[in-house]
RNA sequence: GGGCGUAUAGCUCAGCUGGUUAGAGCGCACGCUUCACACGCGUGAGGUCACAGGUUCGAGUCCUGUUACGCCCACCA
């Protein structure tokens, strides 16, 4: 088609983005190519026209072989977004909006992880308030307006706190959603979830309820890793090693004779906690002691002697306390030696009251025991440990000094200080074999292929269950209640369970089944489950709720299970190992054929970015302002999967050349009348689109491997080497100096190739390729059909060659005759001449073959480099003598 | 302690199944008002491909070992 240089369509309305969202504007408008192209604004444009036309909107009546669907990571909205965030999404979208012009029905929805105490936290922080269950809901209460670290947290009760989490979540979804847009995320907003939310906890509960059934999931009273500023229990996934400063002690047990047996621990505070001391059995200095009990110091309590293989003889002293639970060796232990049960710190991180001599709390001297105690109890871990460490040191059972180490202890991975075990009643949830989920792990597609290992790595050191309670307030609740007996005590073991039919409910409003509302918290009545589900515990059903697994089983049978998941590596033990297993039982399937893991983004330090440095730069919002999204997804893209990219604020300058060159180009192209259609018969020109079929073909397979960056590596580098040598040799032709046959050429070939090339970017730069697409194309270039090699290389072809002669066009013409060129170039850049200079005659020196390709692209050559004779000599390699014109 | 990854020009990185003098961009130097682009164009200088062995006619590429960095996992006395 002929290219419009100015609006042709007079009823066309005027810029429809100026004048707000008026509805959807029919693509026959096609704009006018602009004097000076720009790539300011074009966000705005095209964010709010594909909204308009639901360009990205999932087409429903497409069948599960026709659609490419994507669990995209639902970001946890109690952050800020940082350029990460971008990178990895950017990423992902690449892969959308390849598959979508390959004929895939993206289904590529966006959820919001709104769960969580992340969320908790935020919302603490920003209203200044607390949540305390035992209040009652005060519908008046507002939050107050200025909120000062230093003012005490306003107690509120569980609904009112919930409210304010539901407003604190939703305004940062909106800024979340505008950064998205601008960066030309191709979600369809239409299939937003949430993970809190009716339809996410219907899923939730209803997956919860049908493994409690088969079994797979169940209540149980035990140790548990417990955080005590958050008051709640956190899962082995969550866990962080941190290293921190301690201390050995060296304490003076009792030896059945009464001797000193000198045992080391860095926790001399859980010393009335201990049940027991443990050596390797192996160890020749503890071996006649096993069997046999020790005295400990202070509380003169008889412990048992045992031998274990985890004991390590070269640590401290090689005979360790055993205490309930000082860490989750002790728990291991406690379970296989069979132990006492003396827990002393409770939930806060205090040490609870204890009455020596009573069942469980024997001592040879109560009294003696008490009185220490008694200085202890009520203090925290850290405050009961100088005062225990006074009272060795008084009574002599302390030898030494304590000695500094340092030493990795466990935390939670948003906590301050270091996670106690405490004993206390979780929901859990049963690992399937390991074999099983190996199996699982071996069936997955990982991009890069490496990254399984690190899944193989976690199933393989896995212990115990997983527990999904979290003593929280803001999340998915159980569907559970707990009967109470005639006398008052609850049973906390023994659940009453809701209706699949009822779901989703809320147990502290709701009263259990057979229950009235009265019998709440009654003797003979029942008490509701208080706690709620981890975090990971709903969004490893991130497929099930995105695809209506409950709400809407026919998506769910298009779209289930998924095609693509997309996430860093950091998550693989979480949720793409949860997500496994929970689909392993409730469809005994993989939730998706392939996982494409990507890196971390680190400063130039190849530190990971930290979030505090909050510089302008980092800001996504002022990186797109200042680079274009474009520029953006540039850099997004040219980070390799599964490598840490470098934040590189030249990158994104690169990109942002890289737009701006695209719409020059184009416009200049376009300006020559290029076309699609009609007979290509210069063998220069053919020679160009035969390279840019095997650039289509690297790209194709980059994609199809999930390798965006390969593809937009290969893509950029033949564009510029097609700016400038390709348009540069055909320029003067197409301008029609070499006659009609060789201008009708050159204008199919610039067209063929121009719009070759905009599909080849559309999937990393779809808004400059979207704008330059609407000067000339109809529809969205998004919507269009990713190119064809086999029907370049057709065109390559021309009309009078028959395919199957053989007669391949040689793509090395388009070589050899730019190499000529930049010849004929350096030979004037060396003379300080402008490109402009005439050349009396050039030279060429070459083999006889090469020769003979540049004869094909003589006069090209010659144009270009404003070569009056160009001579050809026959020699073993290119050499080229350049006589200029005097100057003038 | 176990595992994974990375190491190529000053910087950021390509280099896929081993094949002629190792590539790009940025930066640097020197030029150019060339009718798409000075947000541009041209040209150039930069590398014992981490180190040591080995396989091979041939190794940046394959094998073994070493070192450095990053990450994951591991029983915190």
């Amino acid at each position: 088609m002929a290219v419009p240089t100015s609006c042709e369509h007079e009823t066309a309305p005027g810029n429809p983005f100026r004048e707000g969202r008026a509805g959807p504007v029919p693509w026959y408008v096609v704009s006018t190519i602009p004097e000076r192209p720009s790539v300011e604004g074009l966000e705005d444009k095209w964010r709010a026209r594909w909204a308009a036309d639901g360009t990205y909107r999932f087409d429903r009546t497409k069948t599960r072989d026709h659609v490419f669907s994507i669990d995209a990571p639902p970001p946890t909205v109690s952050g800020t977004l940082h350029p990460g965030h971008v990178c990895s999404y950017t990423q992902t979208d690449t892969i959308a909006r390849y598959q979508r012009m390959r004929g895939r029905e993206v289904f590529y929805p966006m959820g919001w992880d709104d769960n969580g105490l992340n969320v908790e936290r935020r919302v603490q922080l920003l209203t200044g308030t607390r949540c305390d269950p035992s209040l009652p809901y005060d519908s008046d209460f507002r939050p107050p307006e200025k909120v000062s670290k230093k003012d005490k947290p306003i107690p509120v009760s569980r609904p009112n706190f919930i409210e304010l989490c539901a407003e604190v979540v939703e305004q940062l979804e909106q800024s979340y959603f505008d950064l998205w847009s601008d960066v030309g995320l191709s979600v369809d907003w239409e299939h937003n979830y949430r993970t809190v939310g009716p339809e996410a906890t219907r899923a939730s509960q209803r997956s919860f309820l049908r493994l409690v059934r088969r079994d797979l999931a169940y209540r149980s009273e035990a140790p548990t890793l417990w955080d005590v500023d958050f008051c709640s229990a956190v899962a082995q996934a969550e866990l962080q090693d941190r290293e921190i400063p301690g201390a050995y002690h060296k304490l003076r047990f009792e030896r059945p004779g009464g001797e000193p047996l000198w045992v080391d621990t860095t926790r001399p505070e859980l010393l009335p906690a201990c049940v027991a001391l443990v050596a390797h059995p192996d160890d020749e200095r503890y071996r006649p002691l096993f069997g046999r009990t020790a005295r400990t110091p202070l509380f003169r309590v008889e412990v048992p002697i045992v031998a274990h293989g985890l004991a390590a003889p070269d640590k401290g002293t090689g005979i360790a306390m055993i205490c309930t639970f000082g860490d989750t060796t002790d728990v291991t232990w406690w379970r296989e030696l069979d132990l006492d049960l003396r827990p002393v710190v409770q939930r806060d991180g205090r040490l609870r009251p204890v009455t020596w001599g009573e069942p469980g709390w024997e001592s040879a001297d109560p009294a003696l025991a008490q009185r220490h105690y008694d200085r202890l109890a009520g203090q925290t871990v850290k405050q009961a440990q100088a005062r225990i460490v006074e009272q060795l040191a008084g009574s002599g059972d302390m030898q030494g000094e304590p000695r500094p180490v340092t030493h990795p202890v466990k935390f939670w991975e948003n906590g301050t200080r270091p996670l106690e075990i405490v004993t206390s009643n979780q929901w859990l949830i049963r690992y399937p074999d390991k074999e099983a989920m190996l199996t699982r792990g071996k069936e997955l597609a990982w991009w890069p292929d490496f990254m399984r290992v690190r899944y193989e790595n976690w199933v393989n050191g896995l212990q115990g269950d997983w527990n999904i309670t979290r003593q929280r307030f803001y999340g998915v609740p159980f569907p559970a209640w707990y009967p109470v007996d005639a006398e008052g005590r609850v049973d906390h073991l023994s659940p009453i369970l809701a209706d699949e039919e009822a779901l989703p409910v809320d147990p502290t409003t709701q009263a259990a089944p057979g229950y009235a509302d009265d019998q709440r918290n009654q003797p003979g009545g029942f008490v509701a489950d208080p706690d709620v589900m981890d975090t990971w515990a709903t969004s490893s059903l991130s497929p099930q709720i995105a695809t209506g697994w409950v709400d809407d089983p026919d998506l769910f049978g298009r779209t289930f299970p998924m095609d693509l998941r997309p996430q860093a590596h950091d998550i693989i033990r979480t949720w793409l190992f949860y997500t496994v297993v929970r689909s392993h039982y409730e469809h005994d399937v993989l939730p998706w054929v392939n996982a494409a893991i990507s890196g971390f983004i680190v400063d130039p330090d190849r530190k990971k970015l930290s979030k505090s440095a909050s510089n302008a730069p980092d800001d996504p919002v002022h990186l797109i302002e200042r680079y274009g999204a474009d520029g953006v997804r540039y850099w997004a893209a040219s980070g390799r999967p599964g490598m840490d990219v470098a934040f590189d604020e030249k990158q994104l300058k690169i990109g942002r050349k890289l737009a701006i060159k695209l719409l020059n180009a184009s416009k200049f192209a376009l300006g020559l009348e290029s076309t699609t259609t009609g007979p290509v018969t210069d063998p220069l020109d053919r020679s160009m689109l035969a390279a840019l079929g095997d650039v289509v073909d690297e790209s194709t397979l980059a994609f199809d491997r999930f390798d965006y960056a390969r593809a937009l590596e290969r893509t950029e580098t033949a564009f510029w080497s097609f700016c400038d040598d390709y348009l540069e040799l055909v320029k003067n032709r197409a301008y029609g100096a070499a006659g009609e046959a060789g201008q009708a050429s050159a204008r199919t070939a610039l067209g063929l190739a121009l719009q070759t090339q905009l599909k080849l970017f559309a999937p990393i730069l779809p808004f400059v390729t979207e704008e330059v697409w609407s000067w000339w194309q109809e529809g969205s270039i998004h919507r269009s059909a990713w190119p064809d090699a086999a029907a370049l290389r057709v065109a390559a072809a021309g009309p009078d060659v028959d395919a199957a002669d053989g007669d391949d066009p040689d793509a090395s013409v388009l070589t050899v005759a730019a190499e000529v060129l930049g010849a004929v170039r350096k030979a004037k850049s060396e003379a300080r001449r402008s490109m402009r200079t005439e050349v009396v005659r050039a030279t060429v020196t070459d083999t006889p073959d090469r020769l003979a390709l540049l004869a094909l692209a003589a006069d090209d050559v010659r144009s270009a480099g404003r070569v009056a004779e160009l001579v050809t000599v026959e020699g073993d390699a290119l050499a080229v003598a350049v006589e200029l014109a005097p100057e003038p």
